[in-house]
DNA sequence: AATGAATGAGTGTTCATTCAT
DNA sequence: AATGAATGAACACTCATTCAT
C-alpha cells in the first residue's frame, strides 16, 4: 500500500530563490493524491463510507479510479486516511489558539466559540466522525497516525482548568473530558442533527439568528458549568 | 406509504375460553409487518439506510422479501417507517414520565436522567438519527407521522421551568428549545460518538464507571445551567 | 449457497401417468441451472477458471448474471460443480459399459476405445481437468461429491485383470492403478497437446487417419503391457 | 493485442566492422531480460497466460514493468518467448544424452528415464505446455524458433528404433511418433494430474515411493511394447 | 537504460426491485 | 397472503498498457 512515497522536498537548490521557482511537482503524484484525498472527504462526509462511490470520488477529482488504488489500497484505506487527516486538522486548529496567556474565563470562551465556528466551516468532519462510529470506529482503531495527533489533547484544557482554579474563576473538581465533550456536544448535536432538528422544533436551526442563539447559550451554559 | 398501525398487544386474557369466538387473527399479516418492523429498525441502525440489506431484514423478519415491498413499498418508505415509530416510541416514552407533579429541580434530573438512559437503552434511536440527518432529513421533511407527534413536544419543559422560575429555584430568560437540545447534545454526542470517543481520549467510554461518571456530569451541568 | 433446491420430485399425484403429465416446471428454476451449468462448462473449458467470464456464461446460458450467484454462489463454486458433473458423467459412462461379460482381451480394448473415445467426444473434460489441476486440485480437494463418485473406481479394472490372469491371458503382477493411468495418459496426453504437438510434428494430429493411427497404436500397447 | 515479435536474438552478423571491439556488456539490459524471462516463466507456469500479472513478474524479476514492453513488446510476446525457451531447453537437453553408441534397449531406458525426470524437474515445463495448447498453440503457431529448434526431433528414436530392430530386441513396424508421443504421454500425464489424481485415487501420488513405482512401470511399459 | 504516473475497458459481485405463481 | 425466479444497473476493484521524465 504505496502513499505519499513522492517524498523528495528539500530540492531547492542554493541560490534559487525562496518560494519562487517552485518546481512544477515532477508529474504531480502529490498533487494527486491531494486531489484524491479533498475529493475524497468531501464524499464521503456527503454519504458515508457506503454511500460513497469510487468513481464519483475519481471523477471529482479529476484523477483515474485506478489512482485511488494506486495510492490509498482501497476505499477503506482512503476513508481511514481522509479520517485521520480530519482530525490531524482539527487539532492542529486547536493548537494554533494559543489560549495560554488568555485570562481563563475568556480562553474558555474563545475555545467554546473556535469549536462551533469549526463545526461550522468544517460541515464536512461532524459527518466523517458519524460514519466512522456508524462502523464502530474499525478504521481509527490501529491507526498510529490518529493516536500520535490525539496525545495530551486535554492538556490545554487541563491548564485552563488549573489557571482558573487557582484564581478563583473556576470552581475545583472540574474533569477535563468531561467538560472537552460537554463542549464539543453543545455544537455537534445541534449541527448533525440539524435536518432533524428543524423539523421536530417547527423552524430552521440554521438560520443565522437560530446560530447565534445557540453558540451564545453554549457559551453561557459552559461558563456556568466551570464557575466557582 | 402505507400506515397499518398494527394493534394487537395482549390478546390471550386468562378466562378466555380456548380459541372461542375471539376474531381469527387476520392471519398474520400484522404479525408480519412488525417482524419486518423491528428487523428493519435493527438492520438500519446497525448499517444505516444504504448499508442495510433489504434481504437480511427480509431473513432476519422470517418474512419473505415482497412482504417488505407489498407493506411498505419501498425501503425508503421502510426507512421512513421505522423512524417515525423510533421518534414516536421517544415521544411516548418522554410523556409517560409525568413530571408535573415533582418538585422543578428534581423533575429536571429526572429528565436529564430518563433522556440519558433511553439513548442508553436504545441506541438504535441514536444511529437512525443520524442516518436521516446524513440524508438531510428528506425521509422525515414530510411526515405527517413525525409532525403530529412531536407537536407540543416543549410543553413538558417549559412548564416545568416556569415552575422552577416561580418557586426561584431555576432563574429566568431559559429558553426551552436550547435547554431540550443541550440535554440531549450531552447524552447523545457521547454515546454516538463512544468509538472514537474511547480512540481519542484512551479509555473505555463505555465502561459503567464512565457511564456513571458521565451521567452524574451531565445533570450537575444542566442543573448548574438553569439555576438562579 | 444456495443450489438445486427446487427439490420438488415426487409431486407425480396418484393417478397420473407415470412420466406422461410432467407438470411444465414452474418457472423453470431447474432448467436455468441446467443452462448455466452447461454454458459454464463450454466456457471454463474453452477458456479455464480464470479467463472465463462470467458475463459470457450468462449470456450464453440465456440468463441473467444474477442468476449464477442465486443459485451456485460464485464463479469458483460455479466451477466445481461443472467439475463435478464432468468426473460424475464420465464415471457413469464407465459404469455403463459392463465389461464383466466380456472375454478380458476384449474388455479391455473395449475400455481403451471408450477412454480415448470419451476424450475425443467431450473435450471439455480435458481442459476442465487441466484447469483444475493448474490450480492444485483446490476445488475439489474437499468435494464430498468427487469422492463419492470417484470410490471404488479401479474395481472394474482390477476385476477384468484378476479374469485374465486367471486364465493366462494376462501377466499378473500388474497394478490397476497404473494401468489405469497409462491407459488414460496415452489418449489424454495426445488429445491435450494436439496443438503444440501438430507444430512440434509438423503434422495435423487431429487428422482422421491420425486419428485412428493413434487410437490402434494405443490399443496395441496396451495390450502388449498386460499379454502374458 | 499486439504481437510485436521482438526481434532482438542474433543480429549482430559476423563480419559487421563497428562494434568490432568487443561490445562492453551493454550495461545489464542482457542480465534484466533475463531476470524477466525466468520470473515470467514462473508466473506464467503457476497461473497460465491469463493469470500471470505483469506486475508481479516485473516485480520478481526486480525490474520495472516498463522494461518488459521495452524488450519484449507485450505481455504475448514475452509468452511465446518463454515458451520458446522451455522447448530449447527440453530438446537442448535431449540432445546432450547421446544415446548412439549405447545398447539400444538401454538407450530407450535411458530416455524414458531423462524424459521422466526432466518433467519431474522442469514442471514448469508442463503448465506452460498446457497453457499453451488451452491458447490452440496460437504463440508457437508461427514461432520460427520453434520449427526451428524442433527440426529432426524424431532422428534420435528413429535411429534408436533402427538399430533396435537391427539387433532383434525390437520388432518391426514400430511408429517412432507414437512412441515419442507414448514415452512423453505416460508420465507427463501422472504429472500435470497430480492433483486430481490424487483425490480420485485417495493416495499422494507425488509420495516418492509412488513416483518410484511409477518411473519403473512407465519403463517397463515402453520396453514391452517396443519388444520383439 | 530505466521508472513512476496515468488510463480505459473490464472483472466478479451485489442490490433493490419486479414478475409469475 | 405469500414466495421463488428473474433482472439491469451499479459497485469496488483490476489489468495490460502507454505517457512523460
Amino acid at each position: 500500500m504505496t502513499q505519499a512515497e513522492s517524498r523528495e522536498g528539500t530540492d531547492s537548490l542554493p541560490g534559487t530563490s525562496p518560494e519562487a521557482t517552485r518546481i512544477p511537482r515532477k508529474r504531480d503524484a502529490e498533487a494527486t493524491q491531494k486531489r484524491i484525498l479533498s475529493s475524497a472527504k468531501h464524499e464521503f462526509a456527503m454519504s458515508g463510507l457506503g454511500g460513497a462511490r469510487v468513481d464519483v470520488i475519481a471523477e471529482k477529482a479529476e484523477a483515474n479510479k485506478r489512482m485511488i488504488y494506486h495510492y490509498f489500497g482501497s476505499k477503506e484505506a482512503l476513508f481511514t486516511k481522509v479520517l485521520e487527516e480530519a482530525y490531524g486538522d482539527l487539532y492542529e486548529a486547536e493548537r494554533k489558539l494559543k489560549l495560554d496567556h488568555l485570562e481563563p474565563k475568556v480562553a474558555l470562551e474563545r475555545f467554546v466559540r473556535f469549536t462551533w465556528n469549526y463545526y461550522l466551516e468544517n460541515p464536512d468532519f461532524i459527518t466523517l466522525v458519524n460514519s466512522e462510529n456508524l462502523h464502530k470506529g474499525a478504521h481509527l482503531e490501529n491507526s498510529d497516525v490518529l493516536k500520535s495527533v490525539s496525545k495530551n489533547r486535554l492538556h490545554m484544557l487541563e491548564n485552563l482548568l488549573a489557571r482558573g482554579q487557582k484564581s478563583g474563576v473556576f470552581r475545583s473538581g472540574i474533569d477535563a473530558m468531561q467538560l472537552h465533550i460537554s463542549i464539543a456536544a453543545l455544537g455537534y448535536y445541534y449541527l448533525t442533527n440539524r435536518y432533524t432538528g428543524s423539523i421536530v422544533f417547527r423552524c430552521d436551526l440554521m438560520a443565522p439568528e437560530m446560530l447565534k442563539k445557540r453558540i451564545e447559550f453554549n457559551v453561557d451554559s459552559i461558563i456556568r458549568i466551570v464557575s466557582a
